[in-house]
RNA sequence: GCACGGGUAGCUCAAUGGUAGAGCAAACGGUUGAUAACCGUUAGGUUCCUGGUUCAAAUCCCGGCUCGUGCACCA
């Protein structure tokens, strides 16, 4: 045979690699020339809204990580989603760009550090640097395929945002929710500045473990029980972990209701300790307890008001009482220095014994401290040991590695200190904001449970940063009095003068600038001064449902529908936007709050430089392409930590090119139809309809997974449907109609129809998630099946129809589906025996234990042989035998379905490869089987010789 | 230390208390008219471990291991 007959074979511009470096960037400036972004919103734009506001990223680098590509990626699935269901769905990307972080950064180059340069200089290196990363950042992000409203980012260094932010402020303070307080806070001295809660981090540490003694004052022991009234030498002994605190110290704690025993040593007088640690602290302190003897023991509550002497210092220290004490370290007696710690501060409190913070900023003891003075917090440790050793006050002295705040930019140990801070009265709101939490739909839903439980034990927010870059606090203070003026009024011509001139103003700027100069407080004065502080960082990100989603009439206002994050937010962002939120409107500013987690590598593990198993998202995207990465974020569930790696990713590009090569095939086979010529759907064969019907499901149930935000399900849906039901099934059978049968027939325009509605579905599904792929198939879509759309972010997300509902039809094909697979068993056997090659050498003989599944077979008639690829296929009758005819290749037998598998009769039609009796019959055809010669003689064109 | 969540094939995910399934990857084979594409077959599991409830447990209960997260770590 020397000549080919042509057979209609698939034609398509749309390439089977992807060739992402390049295209991609294509379909971007296509996106972003046209304007497609803009113009969704106009089509949608009498949708019900869906927005989605941004959590800001932080400008202190120029380049994302993969957990922000992870953050940016599922942001984008959800609005491309939303708007193609038709909602109105902007997306308004912002950034964080004042704090610490920045500053320190950029200080590290600079000689001398802050004092070398004004606090205008500082601010604006620091603003420089802030906005050369926002462009590596928008760079990357756009990369990633990401839409939103690129031109007019939300920037918190921006005149109009730091104004909208005053303002948030002027409200709380008109509120009431605003104060200046003297509390011990957490402070990093090498930053120099107060930290919030979210700033803080546990980690281990080493610290120095003493057992001090703090004697009984003379005029106290009548206060002691009777058998050590008399007593010349009666301690109680305290264990802390930090020596340097004890020049504030002022008191020593008990529990009320422990039991405190006076035991009587050789070496070191009466020591008073909690009954449950006497073994334990006389073990510690290394004293024999055969030579201890316990005089009395006493409740705690019975020992409150017994004056101590300071160790080193002429000074009282109380005993008082308390619930925080514990009996699981330590002696019972609690060392209090009210200026170093929370619960110090608060007892003192209670007792009025003062509060003392010798320490300075950088961490020095001041004048205060006395003999110490000038001397580093933890430096002063070997001295103060050294000194209360001199005075035979030090029990014991070892070290202990326990977990110990640090701060969680410059990773050093933190201190507690008192010292004047503003802060924003969560007591003021707590109520509200825990009934608002309510309200809120949190996914998943144990998000509810923890930032409830945090917000409930939070303590007042403390707002106040002793830096230069950021929002200042917008408070002026009496020259002659020190009060603060802290009205809504003036704080709002504040806000008016940022406006216009930035933040910069409140330091290029005399109060009158702001105040007018014939300004005066309740009490007459008319001279002020700034206040130094600036505004923690969480507070900027913190306001921007006011700075931005009420601020930005595209925006609609709040609440927003949508925040989503990494699960550290919720003591983050979610909190910090909760809380002011709360205290201006009394609700939350978001409807629900999606949460996911963190990136690991493919053992679990956390990335980190030292490790080596950090995956960079361009490097990603350089050899995938940004589908694939989003191909990743859809495939996980990310709810826990979300794994990423070589293996996953090599195995994603799999998947992906499989997409690409699925809807391939139907852009090859569809260049010569015209949804005119289309099939009525009576008129289609049963395969087709079923194919229909499958995709319905798979309509149905991606949208369920999307409105779920369970992208990882469809993920595999649509993997599976792609693989299971149209490659390897649909596909695979239907290949022969549109190859063979006549270009008009209607037996091929069935086909291509069946196809061109899959076609239009799947590009449509694909969209929220490998948006390039769908615009880069649009692209290639013959012009007649597009309906003009310019862009596939411009169509509808595809709903179910009913009417290619069939279930009768669904149950009949999966029976069909089970046949095929014990006839493809066979087909193999035969294989390997090497009896066949191409299942077209086959005929497939089959007997059916179930008469009913039988006549399902008979009844699908000439498509039997077509369902599974073979030449012939017969059913036998009850009474007929499995043939061991000639010919008899090979056997299965699967309950109750029976094959064999014979080679097929007659000779191999020159054009369809099937074997058949009738080629040789016809003089003028004689390779060609009757349906080739018909299908040859309809389209005019045979014995064409194929190059 | 306390609380919550997770642990199913090499990987990503399924399985109203009822024979543990898909896809990918692997191995082997076919095709050469989806061709750096496509099709088929095979293999792969003590469902983290130990007890218990039940006719029946991946699923429910007790205890443990492990990973993650949060809280507490205060002296």
């Amino acid at each position: 045979m020397s000549e080919k007959y042509s057979v209609n074979l698939p034609q398509t511009s749309f390439p089977m690699k992807a060739n992402s470096a390049v295209r991609e960037v294509e379909i971007q400036k296509m996106w972003e020339e046209d304007k497609i972004y803009e113009q969704s919103l106009e089509k949608r734009k009498d949708g019900a809204k869906f927005v989605l506001h941004d959590g800001p990223p932080y400008l202190s680098s120029n380049k994302i990580h993969i957990g922000t590509a992870l953050n940016k990626i599922l942001k984008d699935i959800v609005t491309k989603y939303k708007a193609l269901q038709g909602y109105y769905a902007p997306y308004v990307p912002g950034y964080d760009s004042h704090g610490l972080p920045i500053e320190n950064a950029v200080l590290k180059d600079v000689k001398g550090g802050r004092n070398s340069m004004t606090p205008i200089e500082l601010r604006r290196r620091c603003r420089d640097f802030a906005l050369s990363n926002l462009k590596g950042q928008e760079t990357n992000f756009k990369r990633l395929g990401v839409w939103g409203d690129w031109e007019h980012p939300y920037i918190t260094l921006d005149s109009k945002f730091e104004a909208a932010q005053i303002r948030v402020f002027a409200k709380m303070a008109a509120a009431g929710y605003l104060y200046k307080g003297l509390k011990p806070i957490t402070w990093c001295p090498n930053c120099e500045t107060a930290l919030a809660e979210a700033e803080v981090e546990y980690g281990d540490h080493v610290s120095e473990s003493i057992y001090v003694k703090f004697a009984v004052k003379p005029e106290s022991l009548a206060k002691l029980p009777e058998a050590v009234r008399n007593e010349s030498d009666v301690s109680f002994v305290i264990w802390t972990t930090t020596p340097w605190t004890l020049p504030a110290n002022l008191g020593v704690a008990l529990h009320p209701d422990f039991n405190y025993d006076f035991v009587k040593t050789a070496e070191h007088g009466v020591i008073v300790v909690a009954e449950a640690l006497r073994n334990s602290v006389l073990k510690a302190c290394g004293i024999d307890e055969s030579t201890a003897s316990v005089l009395a023991t006493e409740k705690g509550s019975s020992l409150e008001y017994i004056e101590c002497v300071h160790p080193f210092v002429q000074r009282t220290s109380l005993v008082m009482v308390g619930d925080h004490v514990t009996a699981d370290t330590g002696t019972g007696c609690v060392h209090t220095a009210p200026g170093h710690g929370p619960e110090d501060f608060l007892l003192g409190n209670k007792y009025k014994i003062g509060v003392l913070s010798p320490v300075d900023g950088r961490g020095f003891f001041t004048e205060e401290a006395g003999q110490f003075a000038g001397l580093r917090y933890d430096k002063a440790n070997q001295p103060i040991l050294d000194h209360l050793s001199e005075l035979g006050k030090l029990l014991a002295h070892s070290k202990v590695t326990h977990s110990y705040p640090h701060c969680w930019r410059c990773k050093k140990p933190l201190i507690f200190r008192a010292t004047e801070q503003w802060f924003a009265s969560v007591d003021g709101f707590r109520k509200q904001a825990l009934k608002a939490i309510d309200t809120v739909e949190w996914i998943p839903a144990s998000g509810k449970n923890r930032i409830f439980a945090m917000v409930e034990k939070r303590a007042d927010w403390c707002i106040s940063r002793q830096r230069s870059w950021g929002v200042p606090i917008p408070v002026f203070y009496s020259r002659k009095t020190g009060k603060p003026l802290l009205r809504e009024d003036v704080i709002r011509k504040v806000a008016d003068v940022f406006e216009v001139e930035g933040s910069d103003a409140w330091w290029e700027r005399e109060p009158s600038y702001f105040l007018g100069t014939d300004f005066k407080d309740e009490e007459g004065e008319s001279e002020f001064d700034k206040e130094t502080d600036i505004m923690d960082v969480w507070f900027d990100s913190g306001v921007t449902h006011s700075s931005v989603v009420d601020a930005r009439p595209e925006l609609r206002g709040t609440p927003c529908e949508l925040y989503l994050e990494g699960s550290d937010q919720h003591r983050g962002w979610f909190q910090s936007s909760l809380l002011t939120s709360v205290a201006l409107h009394d609700r939350a500013p978001y409807k629900t709050v999606l949460t996911h987690g963190f990136v690991v590598d493919e053992t679990g593990r956390k990335m980190s430089k030292s490790v080596g198993n950090v995956v960079e998202p361009d490097e990603v995207i350089k050899q995938y392409g940004a589908d694939v990465l989003r191909l990743w974020v859809a495939s996980v569930n990310y709810t826990d930590d979300v794994p990423i790696g070589k293996n996953m990713l090599a195995q994603l590009a799999e998947v992906y090119r499989k997409l690409r090569n699925t809807v391939r095939y139907m852009l090859g086979n569809l260049h010569d139809f015209d949804p005119k010529d289309a099939v009525k759907y009576e008129d289609l064969t049963g395969i087709d309809k079923f194919i229909l019907h499958r995709l319905q499901d798979l309509v149905v149930r991606v949208r369920e997974d999307f409105d779920k935000y369970e992208f990882f399900k469809y993920y595999q849906l649509l993997q599976n449907f792609c693989v299971v039901d149209l490659s390897s099934f649909y596909f695979d059978i239907v290949k022969d109609r549109l190859y063979t049968s006549s270009k008009r027939s209607v037996s091929r325009r069935a086909v291509q129809t069946t196809l061109n509605e899959l076609l239009q579905v799947l590009v449509r599904l694909l969209v929220p998630v490998t948006p390039h792929l769908a615009e880069d198939i649009w692209q290639n879509m013959p012009e007649l099946l597009k309906g003009n759309e310019r862009s596939v972010l411009l169509t509808d997300f595809p709903v179910e129809r009913k009417e290619y509902l069939d279930a009768e039809l669904d149950n009949f094909w999966k029976d069909l589906i089970t046949v095929r697979v014990v006839v493809n068993k066979a087909l193999e056997q035969a294989r390997g025996a090497r009896k066949i090659g191409s299942s077209l050498e086959a005929k497939v003989l089959l007997k059916l234990d179930d008469a009913k599944l039988a006549e399902k077979l008979l009844s699908l008639n000439q498509e039997l042989n077509g369902l599974f690829i073979t030449s012939q296929a017969t059913v036998l009758a009850q009474n007929e035998a499995l043939s061991t005819e000639e010919g008899h290749l090979s056997d299965a037998s699967e309950s109750g379905i029976n094959v064999a598998v014979l080679q097929a009769s007659g000779t191999k039609c020159a054009r369809c490869w099937k074997y058949s009796l009738e080629v040789g019959e016809n003089a003028e055809y004689p390779e060609l089987c009757n349906a080739c010669r018909e299908a040859v003689i309809a389209d005019g064109a045979f014995c064409s010789s194929r190059t």
